[in-house]
DNA sequence: ATTGTGGCCTGCCCGC
DNA sequence: TGCGGGCAGGCCACAA
């Protein structure tokens, strides 16, 4: 599913789009619209207007906007099987629990720019969308650039479980499912732990993890290509000792840790 | 305010 | 072979 890593490679995609204009909207499904904004309203805003930036926060794609639509930002969610297509480029290859196939149908939202180009986006379960304006003042420090300070602030003084913390993109942004159990499982640190009992050194540590961990997976290009995740099923091992992982529902999120070493 | 839960949405996989 | 149920989880509305 898309989290930080994938919506990066979407991002950079996104910008061959700078500096195109864009002539026709397709809204193939009004559903596809967040954030209260109306058709009408994106038909009007977009059309004319020129891409002058893509920009990413957490999982949140933002295409700034510039002439006609100047001051505007498109926002693009892509929720867990959202794909983002410029021209005849896919922005990754392969999504975990999502189709590979590229059913017309699923195609839920494009621009045809006026040079002949598209940016599309492909998404059959509907869990993304766009919007005008996203509130971007909503969204925590990225996580692939968090200092440790901001991570330490994002978990302090927090009962609830830290997995359920690093999830809250209000506090954190861009740590989704299995990011959250990879990084947990590399700072051995266990999934249940109240967000705010770590020690300076484990809090050290889990800003060491995460940023190594993104730094990793933004390189390989998606967040299923962990070490952790193919062991994520049942009967799976812990690739670190061998212990059997434990299952369990963390934070609202199926959580899978190896008991053994993440305390 | 903070935290937890259920619903949305649908492709896919498993068991009968 | 077909079918039904369960599962996947990002995000949001809502409840406690």
């Amino acid at each position: 599913m898309p989290e930080l890593p994938e919506v990066e490679s979407y991002r950079r995609l996104a910008e061959r789009t700078v500096g195109r204009r864009v002539g026709e909207v397709q809204l193939r499904d009004r559903r596809y619209l967040r954030g209260g904004t109306e058709p009408d309203e994106l038909q009007q805003v977009l059309h004319g207007a020129q891409i002058a930036g893509a920009r990413r926060i957490g999982k949140l794609l933002v295409l700034d906007l510039g002439d006609a639509g100047a001051g505007r930002r498109l926002g693009v969610r892509f929720g867990m099987t959202g794909r983002l297509q410029v021209d005849d480029q896919l922005g990754v290859d392969r999504l975990l629990h999502a189709s590979d196939r590229l059913e017309p149908a699923w195609q839920r939202f494009a621009v045809r720019f006026t040079d002949g180009g598209l940016l599309a986006v492909h998404d059959p379960r509907l869990l993304g969308g766009v919007s005008l304006d996203p509130d971007e003042a909503a969204l925590g420090p990225d996580a692939a650039t968090v200092t440790p300070a901001a991570l330490a602030r994002a978990l302090q003084g927090s009962t609830t479980a830290l997995k359920a913390r690093l999830l809250d993109q209000s506090r954190l942004a861009g740590v989704g499912n299995l990011l959250a159990d990879e990084i947990l499982w590399r700072a051995s640190l266990a999934p249940a732990r109240p967000a705010g009992s770590l020690s300076p050194a484990e809090l050290r540590r889990l800003h060491r993890r995460l940023h190594q961990t993104l730094v990793e997976l933004l390189e390989r290009g998606g967040s299923h290509l962990g070490e952790l995740v193919p062991h994520r099923t049942p009967g799976g091992r812990c690739p670190r000792d061998g212990g059997e992982l434990r299952r369990a529902t963390v934070g609202g999120r199926t959580t899978w840790w190896c008991p053994t070493h993440q305390r």
